[in-house]
DNA sequence: TTAGTATTAGACTTTTTAGTCTAGTGAAAG
DNA sequence: CTTTCACTAGACTAAAAAGTCTAATACTAA
């Protein structure tokens, strides 16, 4: 399938840029000059610089995030173990520990100022959300954790603590600091865990 | 001192653009709309946009975040009480909850590509860090927290998770939602309490 | 091969951007 | 009163922005 060759090369420079300089300091003509591809073309798949981002969070920065993060039970493993896992392996991630959350910048950026970008983004924190909340529910019904432990109060909590840390300015950012703050997210389940 | 007067009008705009819609989004002319002055008394004040920015960062940001964040040791209170009566204040806070923190925000979209303003922007994180560091030191001191506390760790998380939260989506976003969320931060800290 | 459609090419337009320039105004000091 | 200088005023410029347009070209199916 050569036909959508021109369309997936400017999804993957709009996803570069969009996550280097944000949305409003990118720029049209930059994204095409990247990917090789003249205006025309980008106006044929896209209507505009708006509609060319909006499929980009679809269709790359989407799947992007269900790579960084697996909030899933890993196999063989307590669910504490596997957010510790995950955690790990989060903080391994070069890109996401040096540029940050990809989502969540363009959260801050966006959502205040743009509501078709705010329900696009808002969907995958809910879906995120909902995933992290399920894992912990079923750490509760399998009696690994006390049920006392508010799943849907702290997996919100856990989103935003972990794009808090992770989109900090990259001066500040290393995956030790990555380690080392998110341990307490951690030792705060783990009040939960029955032993 | 009327002579300041277009300066300090100025600088309000630019706080309230610049929080609005980001640095990249907000434009000089819009800013001059708002303060009601003109193009000549801005280029006489200030050398560029960013440096209006800048100056705005540190005569406007910093101070207004002396205002939200207030990491002292509350008269007649615990080290913990007083954690806990500044995040009630916050919750408190409509700008704040309802438009995240403003030196975050600017950190999100301009550490990654501006030295200039990513050197700013850490100097104030360092000295709220150094703040509540200090203030978690003398709560250990104190004999009120476990000496095995990593009050500088722990700090950079408050932090991380305090900024995470309050940034996320205006939707996502309310009084209730910030209580729920920092509770768990104050049970962490609760962890390490001697009674 | 040919007709028809999808894509490419990039020059062009319009709007907006940051920043410049020069003439003027007003207050304060001599 | 007058000189002086900080400030005002906004028209102007140059660059960059998003988006348009038309003609050429490459596929694809008949």
């Amino acid at each position: 399938m050569k036909k959508q060759s021109a369309r997936q090369l400017l999804l993957d420079a709009t996803f570069e840029e969009v996550y280097t300089y944000g949305y409003a300091a990118t720029s049209v003509d930059r994204i095409l000059k990247k990917a090789s591809v003249p205006k025309g073309s980008m106006y044929h798949y896209f209507g505009s610089k708006k509609a060319l981002v909006l499929a980009m969070v679809e269709e790359r920065l989407f799947p992007k995030m269900d790579e960084f993060f697996h909030f899933e039970k890993h196999k063989g493993c307590t669910v504490y173990e596997s957010f510790r896992n995950t955690f790990a392996a989060m903080s391994r991630n070069r890109p996401l520990i040096e540029h940050g959350c990809p989502l969540y910048r363009l959260m801050v950026e966006l959502s205040p100022v743009d509501k078709d970008f705010d329900k696009l983004l808002i969907e995958k924190y809910n879906q995120m959300h909902k995933g992290i909340a399920m894992l912990l529910k079923q750490g509760i019904d399998e009696k690994e954790f006390d049920e006392s432990l508010d799943y849907l109060a702290f997996a919100a909590f856990m989103l935003s603590s972990v794009w808090g840390i992770l989109s900090l300015s990259p001066s500040l950012s290393s995956p030790k600091v990555f380690i080392s703050q998110s341990r307490f997210l951690l030792d705060e389940l783990n009040r939960y865990r029955i032993y």
